[in-house]
DNA sequence: GTCACGCCTTGACGCGGATCAAGCAGCAGC
DNA sequence: GCTGCTGCTTGATCCGCGTCAAGGCGTGAC
């Protein structure tokens, strides 16, 4: 993958964020992108940081997380290949309040706020898409703060494993292979258990029989 | 306060969300508008209803909600005067997610989600204050994520009785004075905590000397 | 090889906060 | 007056989950 072919306007055609913008569009919008290549580990921004642009991950995977005054971390959330962030922070107009480090080498897209901001001037649609994109992060968000409060660690485990699964089970909807996208660590933290909690909920269903578990590979058995 | 003689446009017009726009645009988006008189405990939606609108409350306090499948309740947010609610659900097109009801006789605004498509087509401005106004809602719920897993049951207590202050005390910042918008069981369950234990943490607070607790009104005490 | 290190697991123990239960003050109805 | 109800407090007890500590396993450096 080499960063100076890349084509740009191409890709940003593929995000749900981008779709049927005319080529025009995407060229305008190109410019006021800029592609960053990240080691593991690396800091994309840190809180407190000004907020000029928004973030794409085009391979790789990013973790936004917040740190305690006790310096303990919380992962709010996990960002993969096709999925942006830090757009809502943008238009509040303040600067960053979470960190966001890359999880492995990564390949990421920054759409300056300027940018954004001309290309909803030029169309309301663009702005109808950035609407539903960041209501659908608040949604999300929504049910983590329902799923804390609600539900026990176990619950919210078990609801993680489940999340990509249809309740319409037609055919075959036993035995379904879920892989972590990052270390069991910070799963956990992502759904606020410590890694031996997460470790023992985790072999505990196992151990009823619910799932197998192969390193970050976890088969989810008779889903129902 | 009678109903018929409120003046929609001139309200409208007091909202952040609708400032700066022309008498003709309020006129137009006042249309689309529509004025409901809530009793306490009235349920202003329920999770699964389709949402066609947005709502601001004009008087009163409202209460959004989650139910756990066990019955269990748990607070996502209070609303109170001149502030809005449900705009993120309605541009995701999906059915509401959550509960509102009112906690005191309401006086509410219902903003049909034709009339806001129409006014962002409009004016992109308008679209760019709806992507504040959701956007500073997601900022909260991510502060409220943090809290559930950073801080302690204390900690969140203090956290919310200062919310309002700001940390430059210039001035006379001693013993400043907080009234509770709703009943500690509420405000408990927004805290993500039982009302007994919030009752026992408030109490922590006065033998420590820090507040003093006159039913719902809590004076701080030295604040810093 | 072996050393180190990251990642995960497992056990023993403890605590924050939930649960269960009882009681009390204020207030409306009558 | 009594009765019932809602909102709050207080005590006793319990448990989910965190904390601390000690390995175990795989992998890369050398």
């Amino acid at each position: 993958m080499e960063a100076r072919s890349f084509d740009l306007p191409r890709y940003l055609s593929v995000l749900p964020l981008f779709q049927e913008m005319s080529p025009a569009e995407l060229q305008r919008l190109a410019e006021g992108c800029q592609l960053r290549r990240l080691a593991r580990g690396d800091m994309v921004f840190h809180v407190g940081q000004p907020c000029e642009e928004f973030h794409v991950t085009a391979m790789g995977q990013i973790k936004l997380f917040a740190i305690s005054p006790a310096g303990q971390e919380k992962v709010i959330e996990l960002i993969g290949p096709g999925n942006s962030f830090a757009e809502a922070i943008m238009f509040t107009g303040r600067p960053y309040i979470i960190n966001a480090q890359a999880l492995t080498d990564t390949l990421l897209l920054t759409v300056s706020k300027k940018a954004v901001l001309a290309e909803i001037g030029h169309d309301p649609r663009f702005a109808l898409r950035m609407l539903a994109g960041i209501s659908r992060r608040l949604h999300g968000l929504v049910r983590d703060v329902e799923g804390y409060a609600l539900h026990s660690g176990l619950q919210r485990v078990i609801g993680y494993l489940l999340r990509d699964q249809d309740g319409a089970d037609g055919a075959a909807s036993t035995a379904v292979m879920v892989s972590l996208p990052v270390s069991k660590a910070t799963v956990a933290s992502r759904l606020s258990l410590t890694p031996e909690y997460f470790s023992r909920v985790l072999h505990e269903l196992e151990a009823a029989g619910l799932i197998e578990i192969d390193k970050r590979d976890i088969r989810i058995l008779d889903s129902k």
